[in-house]
DNA sequence: GTCTATAGCGGGATAGAC
DNA sequence: GTCTATCCCGCTATAGAC
């Protein structure tokens, strides 16, 4: 089974547990509260996913499908320049955290929750967003638009977009795009721009 | 029973508490674990804290105590400019956040696994210590040493900083001092140097 | 202050009828 | 595909001896 043919049904239960994951954390929601959510019996819960650790693995597949798509097509659609190429990211980045909030947001805090085998499963989709989000590093540092030491600088990075789910009010002023916005210009040298 | 004048012994069981919250996380974490790690038995365990809920916030008093400790401590200690201030307070926090690697990692990733009491009882010691950190990012951006919004740019800064818990290696070559470095004249407008 | 023993509960998961 | 009923387990917490 893959995250590209899943049933409409499936997907849906899928969306639903997402979100109590991000509520609750996985460990606190039981499969009596996701039947729930999903308006059957805890019983016939387990008619669609073999166990609880199966619902994690398919939100965490989800979660980070949607990311790597969303941002291949931002980048695809963007600029050539690197600080536009960095700006897209960034956003598509913060629009799959904080606008779906959900199935992304799992991935990222949840992610150890995972048993070794589904680790393994989803650790090439990881890598697969990880590396775009290194060439895109890379490009920015090659141009000078940005300094410092490859591998910290795309941690520093990560770590600040990655720490809005704490702190973001979808209802406040702030829209992803404006923090992608701020977030790139607080990092760009202000001598290269 | 305040932080302050803890028994040499509680705070022993607590530093070991902190070890397996953060390895396994609090709601993974059991009370037989947590004996095992002390030397006693479960029942025993009992003897020293309420409840599971009392061992999670004391390790969460202790973390952010800490933190708050160390951070004035380093205030105290540096110079007068903002650079060094920013820098000493970075340093500071990823120092009780990577080295000590325990407590403080609790009190910022196991928050919400608080009760309403007891987050309460603790927001006040939580809120001395932002507030230092606000301070300090107020400096900096009366100084033109950084730009940009006060709010945005301070949550930035500190997932930056609190992600780091996610990737960073001990046993690696950087030490939180070139962290600290690194993150700081990320920031810091190259104009204002 | 630590032990053994266990109560009491709520969790994940299964079986079989419909 | 959903239901009811229930098993079985491991968890937190308690009681009372030492």
């Amino acid at each position: 089974m893959n995250v590209v043919n899943e049933s409409p049904r499936r997907k849906e239960l899928i969306r639903q547990a997402a979100q109590l994951f991000v509520q609750e954390g996985f460990d606190r929601t039981t499969v009596r509260m996701l039947a729930h959510e999903m308006g059957i019996k805890s019983g016939s819960l387990f008619h669609h996913f073999r166990d609880k650790q199966e619902i994690l693995a398919a939100v965490i597949e989800e979660g980070t499908y949607n990311a790597l798509t969303l941002a291949r097509q931002a980048l695809a659609e963007c600029g050539d320049s690197p600080n536009e190429r960095l700006h897209a990211m960034a956003r598509a980045h913060l629009e799959t955290l904080l606008t779906d909030r959900n199935a992304h947001v799992v991935a990222l805090y949840e992610w150890r929750s995972l048993d070794a085998k589904a680790r393994e499963h989803l650790s090439h989709l990881r890598d697969a967003y990880e590396e775009l989000w290194e060439r895109v590093i890379d490009e920015a540092l090659a141009a000078g638009l940005i300094e410092g030491d490859r591998f910290l600088v795309s941690r520093f990075v990560m770590g600040a977009l990655n720490w809005t789910v704490r702190w973001y009010d979808p209802e406040g002023v702030h829209k992803p795009e404006d923090l992608a916005r701020e977030l790139v210009s607080m990092m760009v040298s202000s001598a290269a721009t």
